[in-house]
DNA sequence: CTGGGACCCTGCCCTTAGGGCAGGGTCAAG
DNA sequence: CTTGACCCTGCCCTAAGGGCAGGGTCCCAG
């Protein structure tokens, strides 16, 4: 007749945890010896085994406490259902694992790898490395918030980086962040911008703003309120096409 | 700027989950509009987001708060440490799988499958469905108590049940559980196992007596309560052996 | 026979990461 | 003008134990 801190030893867990199962009910309160410590048989102990491999699985112990009272087909009901639990979980984990190590190596990897293969281009083309950031964020947003339309968006981009005069649109806007807002390089700038909106894109329909999403008014807005300048071309660039 | 519902949906979890974050200091307050309503920007979608991807990961949120101020160094390690700790509970969680199939397949197979093949072999041999469950449970309780030396003591039982004449004594045994306590069956039967006692083993080195363990007598006190017989039985023997 | 260290007992409060509800204000659409 | 969908704060609740206080037991060495 074994005493509770054997018990705890033999089956890997501590007396509290004993002590938790018996108020719970889960494991009947062994008799008592004449000093009222509690004297345990070979059936605790493979109970509590038991107990333990499914609390272990991650089975609540309410519920543990219905399947030792529940038929046997209700019990293996349960347990397959545990079991494809477990398999999901695990899954989950390994997802998140993935996704640790995509945050491990550098947030913009936190993306799928063709936007990090997209920031690398943008970095090879020239723009500055505070430019590359923010849209390393922006894509983050994007694709969190519109998995669905990401993709194409960012075919989108690419391809507009392809044409060299829409790529130095782009330069000259990241450029444009430390200049004063009424630069006058600023004002010749939103007139190409407009152009060139106007000329690739159906003025009702830009990209991004066919979803009823704020994101895109949040991230422009995040981007305006890092420059005045930034701020002044968005303004401009807005009364252009709304003309 | 999105409300804290949408952020919520973005990124998966609950409002209450935001609220919390906020409370522990881990996503910053964002600004409030003129009814009170937080507002939330980019910025905060993305924190969110790898705030959940290391909350996933099981890092306790105070740890997720320190090392949103910790330097790059520190969290690149942290990131180390979480991955392994992510590997080694994904292994964890799979072992566990493992054991509740077992559970699943019936109780004989928690054990290891040498074990399932000895109570095959029981079975095979006509012991009752009783004998076979109690030998169940008492390996149950060796392996679980003393792993080192149970696969001894097995192959030992093994050996013991190749011989016709032993096995015979086990068989005698097993029969014996609905006898009366004086039937003189028993005697005889008591004789012949202590003589087979003294013929296999070192009086004073009974197998699985070397450790300071009460497992033994935790297992005889089991099988002894489960019948009148077999307890005489164990008196019995006991006696002949001590002569 | 007397310490002292290792056990055991009950009872109580504490923790994590949120869930849920009450009671009240806000917004947009019909 | 109401209705349903949001949002606010404050409060209590949960699971599975951990930890501690205050007190009793057991066994072994001095």
């Amino acid at each position: 007749m074994i005493t509770i801190g054997r018990l705890a030893r033999y089956a890997g867990v501590t007396i509290k945890t004993i002590r938790v199962y018996h108020a719970k009910g889960l494991l009947p309160e062994p008799e008592r010896d004449s000093s009222g410590y509690r004297r345990y048989t070979a059936r605790h102990v493979i109970d509590l085994i038991k107990i333990r491999t499914l609390a272990d699985a991650g089975v609540p112990l309410a519920r543990i406490r219905e399947l030792r009272a529940a038929p046997d087909a209700d019990l293996h009901q349960a347990l397959r259902d545990v079991d494809a639990d477990l398999t999901t979980r695990i899954r989950n984990l390994r997802r998140t694992q993935k996704h640790l190590r995509r945050l491990a190596a550098g947030d913009a990897d936190l993306l799928p790898p063709e936007i990090s293969a997209h920031l690398d281009r943008l970095r090879e083309l020239g723009f500055s490395p505070r430019w590359v950031e923010l849209q390393a964020d922006l894509w983050v947003l994007v694709f969190a918030t519109h998995p669905e339309t990401a993709t194409e968006l960012l075919h989108d981009q690419a391809d507009v980086l392809a044409d060299p005069a829409l790529r130095q649109i782009f330069l000259d806007y990241d450029h444009a962040h430390d200049l004063d807002p009424h630069d006058p390089f600023i004002e010749e700038l939103a007139g190409r911008m407009a152009d060139a909106t106007r000329d690739r894109y159906d003025v009702d329909r830009l990209p991004g703003q066919d979803t009823d999403s704020d994101i895109p008014a949040l991230i422009q807005g995040t981007v305006n309120a890092s420059s005045p300048a930034w701020q002044r071309l968005d303004t401009l660039v807005r009364q252009q096409l709304h003309d």
